[in-house]
DNA sequence: ATGCATTGTGTAAGTTACTTACAAACATTG
DNA sequence: CAATGTTTGTAAGTAACTTACACAATGCAT
């Protein structure tokens, strides 16, 4: 019995993310030839029997010759139609992975006009966490507080506390001594109270929040290491000693919530597996007498998160 | 100026998830003939190569004859080498957006185990969502809290009580009046107090908390709207009158950090932003005002997130 | 061990799909 | 109005995939 080999998705591309076919097409459409303006709405018309219909079939359903579809897309910056027929399949696929509406078996026209950017900008924060956050950063964080003698978490402005809240649910069930607060006076306070071996953990959005950066220039003085969750190249990445950072770009529409947040407890989430990972046993055992206690005071059902 | 026309990706398929042809390629590997298992190799060996490769190409790499390589098609369930093309590269594609280890540009074996695990689950939560939650419900939702008078918010346990506070700091943005408790007595009590008119929002994973039960039977017995957002079919989703949830599996591995927070987040949002949308205007106003008196505090670097 | 049947595979021919070249029609500019 | 440039379709050429058939290899039965 053989067995089957890996597999090589082939060299990573350097350029950014892959183009949208269909937002070029669209993009674009203002400045097409009116026959490839034709070519354009009978695919947009059916993006999925497009990708499997013929140049011929194509050409015939927006009314327009066969050359016609290959300049249409050249236009829209294919090499060919066999080029852009597979682009139109990726995009189609990706689209249907980030956006699969019609999975849900919801009529696109109950849709709220938000129900997608709020989602679709939450897997995007994921995603910037995988192409900018450094795994080697994320380990000397997980080192640092794995080694810690104390850990304190800080943030404020509410969502950025939250986070904090969520680093130390996170570690303390390790067995590391964490505390967290949201209170800038308290903050500055416990970073004066830290000593080398202690570390501080903070989370800030904009990275410039000025009691959050002070309260790493605190510690830091007294020999405490230093980790911020934040935006990179901000007065606070540039202060922490260890900077997780992730660039988020801002949905622009105020009634939709930030999805920095996505990111940054992807972030956390990394660290605090990679914490896990690094005390191994002990962090274990810890897990496991929550478990032990936590499961006294309500029946179990299967796999379910520890405490709630 | 023409304006670009909408977009139809075709009638919803109403088979599940369209097959991976890639994991299909790797299952029947053991079970095909000699020469098409040296087409699998090829392929196999780099993928983005084998998409844009011919017929002829792809039967060169792999020494065997180019109807070896339709065969080969025709063996792991695809129509022929076209179809194999199209459905390698949407398998491609959502490869990339899932795990696109190689866009990190970190090689591949210096990413610690947890790293794809962590944000593969965070995606799939998200995407649990699209999948159980309804609009209609998150519609129903925003209608009662932007009706509401007052809303309490409650949630215990750790990350359970992060997300209370994430809803009340989505919330009270808008101009509603929301509070916060993670205690469970001070929940109860909030919720005593409760009339018609007010919501109870409560947060809750595993959906058995006896506490935050009470709390929500507590506010319905006053008459007050109770709005859960929780795991479908608990004791919890049964006694709120608004039932938002998402079963979200648990990674076996006490040491990684749930996932179901990026869902419940991911709901939070979809539900602050629909009730954004419903309060319109004033709920503008007072992000308007918040914005502006948060100007004062800190220099603004284009859109961010409003108060870290 | 031998013969027969089945399976696997390649070569060559046929079909489909895409691209190129050229001519005609249309639009723009002077 | 004439000249030039752009757009588009028809027809021919090329690329890519599929089918048919013959041969080789393998497996099974005697």
């Amino acid at each position: 019995m053989s067995v089957a080999p890996g597999i090589d998705e082939g060299p990573a591309p350097h350029a950014p993310a892959r183009p949208d076919i269909i937002g070029e097409i669209k993009d674009r459409y203002s400045g097409l030839r009116p026959a490839e303006q034709a070519v354009a709405d009978a695919v947009l018309a059916d993006v999925r029997e497009a990708v499997r219909a013929s140049n011929g079939d194509i050409a015939a359903r927006a009314g327009v010759s066969q050359p016609t579809v290959t300049r249409f897309c050249r236009s829209i910056g294919c090499e060919g139609v066999r080029d852009f027929k597979l682009q139109l399949a990726q995009s189609l696929a990706v689209g249907e992975a980030f956006l699969a509406q019609d999975e849900t078996e919801v009529a696109p026209g109950e849709l709220p006009p938000f129900w997608t950017s709020v989602l679709g900008e939450a897997r995007a924060a994921i995603r910037e966490v995988e192409r900018q956050v450094s795994p080697d950063d994320v380990l000397d964080a997980a080192r640092a507080l794995a080694a810690a003698a104390r850990i304190a978490t800080f943030g404020v402005g509410g969502s950025s506390a939250a986070l904090a809240l969520e680093a130390q649910v996170r570690l303390f069930r390790y067995g590391l001594a964490v505390d967290v607060c949201s209170e800038p006076y308290v903050a500055r306070m416990t970073a004066a109270t830290l000593k080398p071996g202690d570390q501080m953990l903070v989370i800030s959005a904009t990275g410039r929040t000025p009691e959050v950066i002070e309260a790493v220039e605190i510690a830091n003085r007294y020999g405490a290491g230093s980790i911020a969750i934040t935006r990179p190249g901000s007065p606070l990445a540039d202060v922490a000693q260890i900077a997780l950072t992730a660039e988020i770009g801002e949905y622009p529409d105020a009634l939709t919530p930030t999805a920095s947040r996505f990111a940054f407890l992807a972030i956390l989430d990394v660290v605090a597996a990679a914490t896990g990972y690094r005390l191994g046993p002990t962090a274990r055992e810890s897990l496991r007498r929550i478990k032990f206690n936590m499961l006294d005071t309500r029946p179990a059902d299967g796999l379910e998160p520890l405490g709630d």
